[in-house]
DNA sequence: TAACTTATTTACCTCTCATTTACATTTATG
DNA sequence: CATAAATGTAAATGAGAGGTAAATAAGTTA
């Protein structure tokens, strides 16, 4: 089952959508008060969000900003607003989808679905007694290191988590250069090297024999688990 | 060399992306009608074809499944369309890749050489009780010998895969100098022996009773399986 | 605004490894 | 068997790929 919370102000829509969604197994909580909403999160666990952009006394991209401080959680903005700015910012914002009311709940189901399906959660957990010493959480935006978090820059955590999620395929540098948000698109493949450079320095591990992530002359690097 | 076929009606675009693939050994044929570029795959040899989906007549994404019915060539899909519904369905009717316009023919490039990089993936594998000593991994870039991955340098690794790929086909020098990345055109033949030299040793095998590499003289190499 | 943080470039060093060379060994053939 | 031609391989070489410290630029925070 999945659980989703709304915060929208129009009563009547959302009661519709929860009707709609329900016979998907996926169950709604909506408040008409952001700030509300915002207190929800801290005690409940929700798989997604779907965020009005016009409510009452805080604009909608303001609560998308505060949950981002807090939780990487999928967010969904909702708007009448039909300005494409609104599109880009929001999504500049740390939302992950953008539909323009009116919409179909069909869409909206999808949307959802889509979302969670590429929300991968864990890569490389620990399983049993075979312990991992490197462990990526996607929803926390962090990755341990035998147990304690590793004090990452985004580009950092942009190259070890994308590597850490081919584990044992082989990653070329333009493909990080143009897949990882923190980097540039027209930086030079150099600076891949410094950063892999670093974060092997934080993992305390050499080039010469490393534990995980390993050059691959020619084309780029790949992560051994 | 690359042979790419492009289905693509903005001939700016395609005039574009020619040139600049050029340099790098990938040739595009590019067609403006997607019923000729159909008609074109029944008669000529492409490694990846660059698909548009906005295309006159008919959908780009129709063509997808037209082809998959046929083939299963790579295929990269390249669209205006921004919408993240637009991935997902590329996606799942068959395409390999999805490419947002506008993008950096440097990208298109990458994504290029990844795709066909990790096309194939698993040369003999181990089938049932008959177990194989040397299996290989394209995606991973890795050839495995008794479970154990060999430690092999870019010009090893590639004539062997080449052999593995040719199981029991005769293979010339020329052959491994013209197609393998990490041999430079101009070397003489006598440097495929030196390497060929080197990854026996590290097979352990003797060239005089050779379990896997057998030389052909007055021609080249033949992998048995 | 200044003070940080951090991605990127630059420059230099190191070291890997493809290639050549030179010589040994094997093989084919008359 | 003798000879030539091809293959095997150890050793030397050199180009260039990767590692990294330091400088710079760009962005963020106080």
């Amino acid at each position: 089952m999945i659980k989703v919370l709304m915060i929208e102000d129009d009563a009547e829509l959302a009661e519709i959508l929860t009707e709609y969604l329900e016979q998907f197994d996926i169950k709604i909580k909506n408040v008409e008060d952001p700030y509300l909403g915002l207190a929800l999160l801290e005690n409940e666990k929700f798989d997604l969000i779907i965020l009005d952009l016009t409510l009452p006394g805080i604009d909608g991209l303001d609560v998308c900003k505060e949950i981002r401080k807090e939780s990487s959680i999928p967010i969904i903005i909702s708007s009448a607003r039909h300005d494409i700015m609104d599109k880009v910012t929001a999504l500049e914002n740390g939302a992950d989808d953008y539909l323009p009311k009116p919409y179909n709940p069909r869409e909206l189901e999808a949307r959802i679905k889509t979302i969670l399906r590429r929300q991968p959660t864990i890569i490389n957990p620990q399983t049993e007694n075979k312990e991992k010493d490197l462990v990526l959480d996607e929803n926390k935006q962090e990755i341990r290191h035998h147990g304690k978090v590793l004090d990452l820059t985004a580009a950092e955590y942009g190259i070890l988590s994308y590597l850490m999620k081919k584990e044992g395929g082989v990653v070329s540098r333009e493909e990080l250069i143009y897949n990882i948000e923190a980097i540039n698109e027209e930086s030079s493949n150099k600076s891949i090297d410094v950063i892999v450079g670093r974060i092997r320095q934080k993992l305390g591990e050499s080039p010469k024999e490393p534990k995980h992530i390993k050059s691959v002359r020619g084309i780029g690097y790949k992560f051994i688990a």
